[in-house]
DNA sequence: ATATGAACATACGAAGCGTATGTCAATAAG
DNA sequence: CTTATTGACATACGCTTCGTATGTTCATAT
């Protein structure tokens, strides 16, 4: 059955452009991608390209939904591991930070992707992760274990300092040392959200 | 005395330059800002450019070297205000986040300073926010306030905190509300740090 | 007085993006 | 079964922009 669905012929010309501007992105920056040559590389021409997404940005944006896609899932299992909601909070982050460790991730979703389409959390994914994390703050509240504090507001710096801490990790001369370092910073700070018994 | 000295000249053709293109890569962003149109604005050609900064990253480092010291300097005068160093460290920190509410600070300095950069941290200014706090850290380690943990982790991930705090106030619909949220919940998280009496 | 070099301006070439137009095949209509 | 239409691309074109190569002017050194 060589014959294909005109769907399929479709989804698998998104995919093979997608999956080239996934490794142009990740290997030379969004600007210094040219389209004509991830296109070629996918066996196409910029015309597949304008048509299934619009422009350059539209691409940006695809490969990006794919990307989130998959940090989400991955942040979903490192929580399902856990024994308790509140180290489901911890290991979440902390699988934020492993990922954020790869290049490819570092280019296009926290350099690339916010200088180009804007702030994450407006994107139309909604931010996936962000939601994901504030949900689950929102049970640790409910349950009594964190302190009555606005959930999204704790999502967001909690995202913010596992961010940074992937970026610094990134830059280091030796990464699996300083990876140590910022996991156990990152626990302190997010303890100061626990309900204490003063 | 209209005759000035050469190096004076020179001086005021970057000034100019670096103000025209502060304006543009805030309001167009950097990828969209034409030098011909910046230098034109600035009554110069894109030759002055070349000559005094290389290229168009040397002028963005330049804008960038600028509005890194004019942070700096809030920092340290919202630090200074405040009765004890670790409400310093807040004061420094909130100082921050309503600096990263100006969108010329959040498109050049947050967005696409580090897209077109790399890390900030790895920037020749070597990012000096980051270095004073994590001074003052170290001396609020040193005076038994804060836990013994690693200085430079702390003060990126209270950093990175403190940055996404801003870019969501940013984003908002009620600002000053949000604004609240945030810094009340950056206050708990920061609390994490403090050497407990347990 | 002349030479030299800094500080720009002007001119040129190359690359890239977006659009406008063309082509072919599949499906719908009659 | 024939024809019209539309989707899915490819090709061609113009416009903008960047970086460099080449002037040009003026101050300063000799």
């Amino acid at each position: 059955m060589v014959a294909k669905k005109r769907a399929e012929m479709v989804a698998e010309t998104r995919a093979k452009l997608i999956t080239a501007a996934r490794e142009a992105f990740a290997a030379k920056g969004y600007a210094a991608a040219s389209m004509d040559d991830l296109t070629a590389e996918a066996g196409l021409t910029r015309g597949a390209l304008y048509h299934n997404f619009g422009d350059k940005k539209g691409l940006l944006q695809a490969v990006i939904d794919q990307i989130d896609a998959e940090m989400l899932a991955r942040m979903r299992r490192a929580q399902e591991r856990a024994d308790t909601r509140w180290q489901g909070l911890l290991a979440e982050h902390i699988a934020y930070i492993e990922m954020a460790l790869e290049p490819e991730i570092q280019r296009i979703m926290l350099l690339d992707g916010p200088a180009v389409l804007g702030d994450p959390s407006q994107w139309p994914n909604q931010n996936a992760c962000l939601q994901k994390t504030a949900e689950t703050i929102r049970a640790l509240i409910d349950e009594g274990t964190v302190r009555p504090v606005d959930a999204e507001a704790a999502a967001r710096l909690l995202n913010g300092a596992a961010l940074n801490a992937a970026l610094w990790i990134a830059a280091a001369d030796d990464p699996r040392d300083v990876f140590q370092k910022a996991v156990e910073t990152f626990q302190h700070l997010a303890a100061g959200l626990l309900l204490g018994e003063e």
